[in-house]
DNA sequence: AGGTACGCCTCTT
DNA sequence: GGCGTACCT
């Protein structure tokens, strides 16, 4: 729950800011803040439905705010919530028995047919499952969107990104909803970012250097600080009865050491102090201070700020609560996705086969999984469907070549073949094209030799205005809702922003663009390089010329 | 004045 | 998770 108040407490310190400001720095996201404010659109649909295009709208929502941010030139590092503190167990627990609760009602109500309040319950029910988080990863892989699932808290993970310098992987600033971050003494974060990019900053600079409404931070170093933050109360140990924000903030200001406001504490008769208070409050601090993340450099986990004896001895060896250790493999496993934190298990038994390629890899088994296929491999360059049911042969529906460089037919046949599937209509020649035709949509770019672009390997590049109106795959035509005439034009602030359309409500087009990387209708490539501008073409639309703006499909 | 317990909201148009 | 509010100390 952070912090209760603090934000409040704290809003003299706290600035409007608009998320342009943090333009061509690296950006740390809490994802579990959109996730969740996402699964609201669609809190019914995720147990009634979940496999529907309506129970993916949370992704929708996140990708929206991703884009956002490209769309101001932010780059985008999200961070997952890993495995549960076990001192948060009871918490947890707590909070569980009240969603299955609401869960039962709902269903009770909406087998009466009173929707109205089944939705109502629905929204008191939905929770943040790893599974929803690994379908989103699937995405954010497929966009590539950096990402990270902590190894425990996200928070943590967050705050330790903000000590390392962009080129190591370190972030800027940490956009979330959660007041704990500033207890993790956070340089600086946004909190209550809208689908514009307007949000209210801390800065800890601001903080501890500025006197605001008779408060000042200027006697306070890092400790004090989270010091404060905790004896308010935070979710690894409640304040005492009576001492909020206010009554943290004087009592520290007052002693300026944790240990005399302890003893103090326990010496006024207002307050009843347990006795065991201190040992928790240091092994509180401790987590503040050494929680394990995972380290992307050495790809295992590590401790936020290396280990202090002052912290230590009160753990008396307990580094437990610190998260529990993890091998590297499973560390790494987890932080890349491919393991749910709680479970430690795969999300899917093929991912692993298919990320050395990484490639078509996840698209891959979302085709299988739709086909009821029972296994997937890959051989080399190709990407075979084991169909369970259909026909008994191996379908080959991909085709990658080695280095990633090229993508023959496959993806393209990728497209038909599900088309075919779905929409009986389609000739029957066309499920299997001897040759891409010249229009297709799946053509290759002309990757890395044009002057200096940077395009991912595995990028493929589409200039609508060229080829949306005639396209051979029906599905992408038929999908004219990637014409910008479709988009929503979104007014933010000075500047407009062609909002893509966000789920392609008809078909295929999700394997295929889950590899594909549109460029708006301007005539060169993406220029990925340059700090980009803006530019109008002829036709007086407003484009990006900075790589596209991203549109992402998922599937149905 | 400050803390606490409680109920309501987070999306979307 | 946050927020606002009525009520308690």
């Amino acid at each position: 729950m952070g912090i209760p108040n603090l934000l409040r407490f704290l809003k003299p310190f706290i600035e409007p800011v608009h998320i342009k400001k943090y333009a061509g720095k690296r950006v740390g996201i809490d994802a579990y803040s959109w996730l969740h404010k996402g699964a609201y659109a669609c809190s019914m649909e995720l147990f009634t439905d979940p496999r529907s295009t309506a129970a993916r709208r949370y992704i929708s929502y996140f990708m929206h705010h991703i884009n956002l941010l490209r769309h101001y030139k932010v780059v985008p590092v999200v961070v997952f919530d890993g495995g549960s503190m076990p001192c948060k167990a009871a918490t947890d627990n707590e909070r569980q028995r009240r969603r299955e609760l609401s869960l039962n009602m709902a269903k009770e109500k909406l087998e009466q047919g009173n929707t109205a309040a089944a939705v109502d319950l629905f929204r008191k029910a939905v929770h943040i499952t790893p599974l929803m988080a690994y379908q989103l990863i699937k995405i954010l892989r497929s966009e590539n969107v950096e990402f990270v699932v902590a190894p425990y808290e996200a928070d943590a993970q967050l705050a330790y990104l903000t000590t390392l310098n962009a080129d190591q992987g370190g972030i800027a600033a940490v956009i979330t909803e959660d007041s704990d971050l500033i207890a993790y003494c956070c340089p600086a974060i946004i909190f209550k970012m809208d689908r514009f990019g307007n949000g209210e900053e801390f800065t800890m600079e601001r903080t501890l250097n500025t006197e605001k409404h008779a408060l000042s931070f200027r006697d306070f170093d890092q400790q004090l600080f989270t010091g404060m933050c905790v004896l308010a109360g935070c979710d690894f140990l409640p304040s005492i009865s009576g001492i909020g924000t206010k009554r943290a903030y004087s009592i520290i200001s007052k002693y300026k050491d944790i240990n005399s406001v302890i003893s103090n504490l326990k010496l006024d008769k207002r307050y009843s102090v347990p006795d065991d208070y201190d040992v928790s409050l240091w092994k509180t601090l401790a987590v503040f201070n050494h929680a394990r993340v995972y380290d992307g450099k050495s790809k295992s986990l590590k401790h936020l700020k290396p280990l202090d004896k002052q912290y230590l001895t009160y753990l008396d060896g307990d580094l437990e609560i610190l998260g529990p250790d993890l091998s590297p493999s499973i560390a790494r496993g987890i932080a890349e996705g491919h393991l749910n934190p709680i479970t430690m298990k795969a999300f899917d038994q093929c991912s692993r086969i298919f990320s050395p390629n990484g490639f078509l890899d996840t698209s891959a088994f979302d085709i299988a999984e739709q086909y009821g296929s029972q296994e997937i491999s890959t051989q080399k360059s190709c990407i075979t469907i084991l169909s369970s049911q259909e026909s008994k042969e191996n379908m080959i529906v991909g085709e990658i070549s080695s280095d990633g460089q090229k993508c023959k037919k496959g993806v393209l046949s990728l497209g038909k073949f599900l088309l075919q599937k779905q929409s009986p209509q389609v000739e029957s020649d066309e499920v299997e094209p001897k040759n891409v035709p010249e229009n297709n949509p799946f053509k290759k770019r002309k990757l890395a030799t044009d002057k200096g672009q940077e395009m991912g390997p595995n990028e493929l590049v589409i200039d609508l205005e060229d080829e949306i109106s005639d396209l051979s795959c029906p599905a992408l035509s038929q999908g004219s809702n990637l014409t910008s005439k479709n988009m929503k034009q979104l007014d933010f602030g000075q500047e407009d922003y062609e909002e893509p359309s966000l789920l392609v409500n008809e078909v295929p087009v999700a394997i295929c663009s889950s590899l594909t990387r549109y460029s708006m209708p301007n005539k060169t490539a993406p220029k990925r390089q340059k700090a980009p501008k803006r530019s109008m073409d002829k036709t007086n639309k407003k484009v990006n010329n900075s790589g596209g703006i991203l549109k992402f499909f998922t599937r149905l």
